[in-house]
DNA sequence: ATTTTCACCGACCGATCGGTCAAGCCCGGC
DNA sequence: GCCGGGCTTGACCGATCGGTCGGTGAAAAT
């Protein structure tokens, strides 16, 4: 049915991988995380799997390579995470949907989720850098598309659907420099608050009925 | 008046600096954020100066005061300029300043700010990183006091304090990741229209009147 | 029984890393 | 003149970087 079955450890998308290999990218993974691209040595991931150096390039060609299994195959699976996580229904709850699905991917795949968005690369082979920004495109698109179904069903107001999707991606994407794991809310709680604050407002009641049509702009009204 | 008069070239707090060491700040914050630390070497920030590599120690003990330099000028002056353009008002329009003033911030200080909020660091002088952490906890709590603010005004719904600040914080702090300076809006414009979002909620016109009390959770109600 | 395959390792390579140092350059005060 | 001190430099250091190489030992294939 979905194309997710090998996930494990944390790793996603790597199909007929050897446990040693799948190993070294929970490993790579959770280093590029914490350290960074260029703040992790190949020693460093050597040594966190109990392994030789010699044998990471038995495994892959060079540090790129293990890199862009982590990332690249981190992105591919998250669109395809989460477009098997939208239920039918109005399109709001497909938004909700949306975010919750992602938050999932995030604390499955918390490391690869964190060294494919932060960690820096040199990129040196252009093409997987473009194959990294096309499904990143794909998986904004999505988004987008869902946005544009709610204002449609005039669900939602007619709000610039880019700048939106920005705002909803930014509280997912930054919630990783804050999560801890160890205390409060899961990743999904925390996607349901933010998409009740982004749908509902923070606003308080009694606000009965929007003026008719608003600046495309940014639809506020002066208080006071 | 304010203690910001000494910022130049992108470079904020460096009062009583000569020329030099002005551009081997901005110079390295630019480098910084766009390669991180570790990604980037002390001949590059010296090459990209056109100075010796020498000469960076001769106005800096090491690479990590220069990082140092860059990301605690960076945070520390954050919290000064916005204060001081939180303007007399309603509660939420604080907050709205706050936005603002932070976006402009972003837009002025663009690389010291990248630089500090997500480069990496090893950080062996465990003194600089906790003032660090200090002054970003003072920062936030500074805007977590105006939210408590406008929920008590009844401005805004009994929301959950801190993690209403990190919705907010979070649409600022990852504009960096996509925003272009050379297209489409300032950054204050664009921070304009997410307050407009978080504030007036995405859901269109006939709401009408929001159930007395709500669950402190999430108040969500369930469309159909 | 022999060959092939494959996971694995220790030693090593040239390049680059952050950092040092002694010496020059330049310019205002004597 | 010339002298002292702050900029500035190139040569250099040990450590570490990503990556290579020859080889080992055990299982699989023949």
């Amino acid at each position: 049915m979905t194309e997710l079955s090998t996930m494990k450890d944390g790793v996603a998308n790597q199909a007929e991988a050897s446990d040693r290999v799948l190993q070294i990218l929970a490993e790579a993974g959770r280093l590029f995380a914490s350290k960074g691209f260029e703040g992790t040595s190949m020693r460093d991931i050597a040594l966190a799997c109990g392994i030789s150096k010699s044998l990471l390039y038995h495994h892959f060609s060079n540090k790129d390579e293990i890199y862009a299994r982590v990332a690249v195959g981190s992105t591919l699976e998250l669109y395809l995470f989460v477009r098997d996580r939208i239920p039918d229904g109005p399109p709001s709850q497909k938004i909700r949907a949306f975010m919750v699905a992602t938050a999932e991917y995030f604390r499955r795949y918390r490391w690869a989720w964190i060294a494919s968005t932060t960690a820096f690369w040199n990129d040196p082979d252009r093409s997987r850098h473009k194959e990294r920004l096309t499904r990143r495109d794909r998986f904004e698109n999505f988004l987008r598309g869902l946005i544009q179904e709610a204002i449609d069903a005039g669900e939602i107001r007619k709000v610039d659907v880019p700048m939106t999707g920005r705002l909803i991606l930014s509280s997912l994407n930054w919630m990783h420099r804050w999560y801890n794991p160890n205390k409060s809310a899961t990743p999904e709680q925390i996607a349901e608050i933010f998409f009740d604050m982004i749908f509902n407002g923070l606003r308080s009641g009694e606000l009965v009925e929007l003026p008719g049509a608003e600046p495309p702009k940014a639809g506020r009204r002066k208080p006071r």
